[in-house]
RNA sequence: GCCGGCGUAGCUCAGUUGGUUAGAGCGCUUGAUUGUGGAUCAAGAGGUCCGGGGUUCGAAUCCCUGCGCCGGUACCA
């Protein structure tokens, strides 16, 4: 019985021309991480079941890939890198070197129902401090984020920051309960993505929405929404404004001056540091939906590819370890979201994906010559230059330089008798033919022209070839 | 999870009120050109019409059902 080869939903493989720019891409955003002085950290990718789920409940597991072993333990496939982390923290407590300062880049799965962008196994690359009670945890986190973005140049973004404790304070301000916050705090979380008209509906009195799904309501009342309309309107040319429009407005809650000069003290070391109020926005509504989080709240977006969202975020979390039953360990830490930023660079065009490594096709067109391909392509290949010869089976030249056109190889080195008695070989060029072609019309022409060719005595060819790229 | 739309060649799609042997463009392979990519021309390969069941003399077409994909919405620890 035949079997169809197939991938279960929101799973995929990925080929060559989107590998070759992700891994670039880690090998970036490793290099920055590092000058932090973060450390690598793995973890396996099954865990117990509740380990994963913890105090997050029944709802937690509906989204979570569930695992059995041959012992049928209740396993689950992790969902972020946070619980792993929080895990270990926990497990080796006495052995770990308080503050943890640690990197990981891991797949993780979700079982959400996939859409553009957005799939069941995807890869997270974090940066977390634990065991760090300072605000300058988070500061450091902010410049990493913005220090890898900047490396890996994706264009114009903006780093947006806020605090789960001005999101407290305005709960304080507007009567509301504290266990209501985090209900409060999700339907903030859609701001960005369904608009402030219909925030308002949702924290009232609910509402229905095109396709008639009923949505509904938190069942505040008008005034306080109103006051949570009145706080979402804060917005500062600078942090500095902004701030202190906030102080304006929580003035008469209690708490509010020493939770407010937190905000600003890291603000002050962002300014220091050149992390200006162009790149670092203090914005009070970012709330950022995860339950967890205690202090500082961070999130990136693209400001040319808006509609992939945040693509960097994270925050503080002063209390995950304690569903172990440990001692509360002051947390910060931000992810990646290496799929979504890669989708999004990929849209911008600022990453090539190039269909292999190879930076040169050794041809080989006379097979009494083939001792003479290996010499080269093994020449080539100790001095660096990646080289590729031809594997297949026995081809005209013309198919030849077809791969290595497909395949977007930059150069090709070609010697057949004639070159071989002289001591040379022919090396081309690819990109030369592909611009011309544009002008050329008969066939004859583009044969005779010979684009971007040029003779090199074999003794200089990997000299040559590491002058022109550039080695 | 819920609502709606759509499943025909590798891709994008056409296919008459249900009627012979299911088509097009692009892509692919081979050749024209046995040492030159692109363009052009010629020839060729490629299909369980998403699966299953039903109606009918006859189903890609109509009905039921399962699955998948797309859009919206909910959820996202």
């Amino acid at each position: 019985m035949k079997i169809e080869a197939r991938l279960s939903r929101g799973l995929r493989d990925l080929f060559p021309e989107e590998m070759i720019p992700r891994q670039r891409m880690l090998d970036v955003i490793r290099g920055v991480y590092e000058s932090y002085g973060f450390s690598p950290l793995e973890t396996p990718a099954v865990e117990y079941l509740d380990v994963l789920s913890g105090s997050a409940g029944e709802e937690a597991q509906q989204s979570m890939f569930r695992v059995t072993n041959p012992e049928e333990e209740a396993l689950g496939l992790r969902f972020d890198l946070t619980v792993p982390l929080s895990r270990v923290v926990s497990q080796y407590g006495q052995q770990i070197d308080f503050p943890f300062r640690r990197y990981q880049v891991s797949p993780v799965w979700r079982a959400d129902k996939p859409a553009p962008g957005r799939f069941r196994q995807f890869t997270q690359f974090d940066i977390d401090s634990v065991g760090a009670p300072s605000e300058i945890a988070d500061v450091e986190i902010m410049a990493a984020m913005c220090d890898t973005l900047d490396a890996l140049q994706v264009g114009r973004y903006r780093v947006r920051f806020s605090s789960r404790k001005i999101l407290n304070l305005l709960l304080s301000y507007a009567g509301i309960p504290e266990d209501q916050g985090v209900h409060v705090f999700r339907v903030l979380d859609k701001l960005d993505k369904i608009g402030l008209p219909k925030v308002k509906l949702e924290l009232t009195t609910g509402y229905t929405d095109e396709s008639g799904a009923p949505i509904s309501g938190l069942g505040l009342s008008d005034r306080q929404a109103a006051q949570i309309e009145t706080f979402l309107g804060i917005t500062g040319e600078t942090r500095a404004e902004a701030l202190g429009k906030v102080r304006e407005l929580f003035a008469s809650v209690e708490g509010a001056t020493a939770e407010l000069d937190e905000i600003q003290t890291i603000s002050d070391h962002l300014e220091a540091l050149g992390y200006g109020s162009d790149r670092v926005m203090l914005d009070v509504s970012i709330a950022r939906g995860l339950a967890y989080y205690t202090g500082p709240v961070f999130e990136a977006n693209l400001l040319d590819a808006p509609e992939f969202g945040s693509v960097f975020a994270g925050g503080r979390y002063d209390n995950l370890v304690t569903r172990f039953g440990g001692q509360p360990i002051p947390a910060t830490g931000a992810s990646i979201g290496v799929d979504r930023l890669l989708a999004a660079l990929v849209h911008l065009k600022r990453v090539s994906q190039p269909k292999t490594t190879a930076q040169v096709l050794v041809t080989a067109m006379d097979g009494s010559l083939m001792s003479e391909y290996l010499a080269i392509a093994f020449e080539l290949r100790r001095a660096g230059v990646r080289t590729e010869i031809h594997v297949g089976r026995p081809k005209k030249l013309g198919k030849q330089l077809q791969r290595a056109d497909r395949l977007q190889i930059p150069y090709v080195v070609i010697m057949g008798g004639d070159e071989a008695a002289r001591g040379v070989v022919t090396l081309k060029q690819m990109e030369v033919g592909r611009e011309e072609s544009e002008t050329v019309q008969s066939h004859e022409e583009w044969k005779a022209a010979r684009f971007g060719q040029q003779e090199v005595p074999r003794t200089e060819l990997a000299a040559t070839l590491r002058r022109l790229l550039g080695h």
